[in-house]
RNA sequence: GGAGGGGUUCCCGAGUGGCCAAAGGGAUCAGACUGUAAAUCUGACGCGCGAGCUUCGGUGGUUCGAAUCCACCCCCCUCCA
């Protein structure tokens, strides 16, 4: 029953490497395993960079596991070089602690608590390293360690071997913490699979290693595949930045609008990573999109059972409304109720009174967020790339700010739809 | 502690007294083409509507003029002790 996991997980591309791959199988096969992964703070909120290890905990719960989400209470304060370019700046304990917290909240939802056996658990390694004193972890944890062989690890190599970098001691012990860490839940949890990034994959041995060597048991490892794109630029930035999990920090709607302007040949890869589609549904829908000429179907389906994954229906349904309202052309259709609806729903806007607004549009739009700069509004309004509800703006109205806001250009008497370039908005309400 | 190398605009990386707001590449933004794609082409890309203002690790100095020269300091890397 579990090999089908495996089977599963294998058709969707998110097996990287195994650790005890000759076993793994009959094992996951022989009962309730416990297994987890490892979340660290170093930021209050995650980014969709660890949607796949979380949905990975979830898949596993769903086929009868039982899932651990470690937050890296502990392994925060020291910062993973694994294959970083850089030391990491330090962050401040009570910083980090802040983070935990607010990460624990994160993970949750992903992970089922009420299961029965396999209900889900959120552990955090500083419980069992807080405590330790130096000498202990010297003497029981480090003796086991061999530095010719942490430093061959490929994941540290560029940090030892590259000109004009280098690595703390703190961060080379960071690989093991980590190994700490999975030998510890081996004790406490009986937990004998270690899930993780393909960054991982030195960690996760490490782990293997001393949980053999500390308490003689035999434990797995898995890791996924980096996620990559296409056009080789790096995956989960946008143009604002780092697509978070937190909707305070990225909003449903920018978040659905993320997966919906994934490329078309990246979607369908997406569709078997972040989605519990059945592959050969998936292959369906490649196979209608394929044939009908246009505009493929992949990525609503993509955006649609991410975000509802990530923020819950009604995360969804703000996201759709908004992405309704904006994109379907006119904007006859909507109510000064709708209006009101989308600000909730998250669409930047901000408000105003007629009697301070600013001198230039190029600050005005800047300042809301539509442009990183009055220069880039500027070539914007040089190319007719502006419009405020639907009527183009250019540069000649740049200093005619009361013009363009005028009360006969607004709808219902106070609201302003800005567009910059095909996908930016920003609603104006001036009182 | 000693010797050597280095810190340039988001990133990589040129620049070693004026022609430098600083080559080139990447990323990013806008336009055309499209499907709110991709590829391609075009423009922008420190800030400012503009006059202009502020940058090249930090602080002082030399000079008509400094990212470039000098002094001191901070940080990083390599090797030696």
């Amino acid at each position: 029953m579990s090999s089908a996991l495996l089977e599963d997980l294998r058709a969707r591309g998110l097996i990287f490497q195994m650790a005890g791959e000759a076993e793994l199988p009959a094992w996951l096969d022989g009962g309730v395993r416990t297994l987890y992964c490892g979340f660290d703070p170093t930021a209050d909120s995650l980014h969709i960079g660890s949607l796949v290890p979380l949905l990975m905990l979830r898949r596993f719960q769903l086929a009868g596991h039982r899932p651990l989400a470690l937050v890296g209470g502990a392994t925060g304060l020291i910062g993973d070089p694994s294959f970083k370019a850089q030391e990491r700046q330090l962050n401040t304990p009570d910083v980090v602690a802040g983070w935990v917290d607010k990460i624990k909240n994160q993970v949750s939802r992903f992970i089922d608590f009420d299961a029965g056996e396999s209900s889900a658990e959120v552990v955090n390694n500083l419980d069992w390293t807080a405590e330790m004193d130096v000498l202990t972890f010297l003497r029981d944890i480090g003796k086991h360690f061999s530095v010719n062989a942490m430093i061959q690890k490929e994941s540290v190599k560029q940090r030892i071997e590259r000109e004009g970098s280098g690595i703390s001691y703190t961060e080379f012990t960071y690989m093991i913490l980590q190994s700490f860490d999975f030998a510890e839940l081996y004790k406490r949890h009986s937990c004998t699979l270690q899930l993780g990034g393909s960054d991982q994959w030195g960690n996760i041995t490490g782990g293997i290693d001393l949980t053999r060597r500390l308490h003689g048991g035999q434990v797995f490892g898995l890791t996924m595949p980096l996620i990559t794109k296409a056009d080789g630029t790096k995956f989960g930035k946008t143009e604002s930045g780092t697509v978070w999990l937190d909707p305070a920090r990225t909003s449903p709607y920018a978040f659905y609008q993320f997966w919906l302007n994934c490329a078309d040949d990246d979607v369908y890869r997406f569709l078997r990573y972040f989605t519990f589609l059945d592959v050969a549904e998936i292959a369906e829908v490649e196979r209608a999109d394929a044939e009908r000429a246009g505009r493929p179907e992949a990525q609503a389906i993509l955006a649609r059972e991410v975000t509802r994954l990530v923020h819950g229906e009604e995360g969804l349904a703000a996201a759709q409304r908004i992405t309704e309202a904006l994109f379907s052309g006119s904007l006859d259709g909507l109510s000064a109720d709708d209006f009101g609806q989308l600000r909730l729903d998250g669409l930047p806007a901000s408000t105003l009174s007629r009697g301070e607004l600013p001198e230039t549009l190029t600050h005005m739009f800047s300042e809301a967020g539509l442009a990183a700069s009055g220069k880039q509004v500027k070539d914007a309004l040089g190319r007719n790339a502006v419009t405020v509800n639907n009527r183009v703006v250019g540069w000649d109205e740049n200093a005619a700010v009361a013009t363009c806001f005028a009360p006969e250009h607004a709808l219902y008497g106070s609201y302003y739809l800005v567009k910059l370039g095909k996908k930016k908005y920003h609603l104006f309400e001036i009182a």
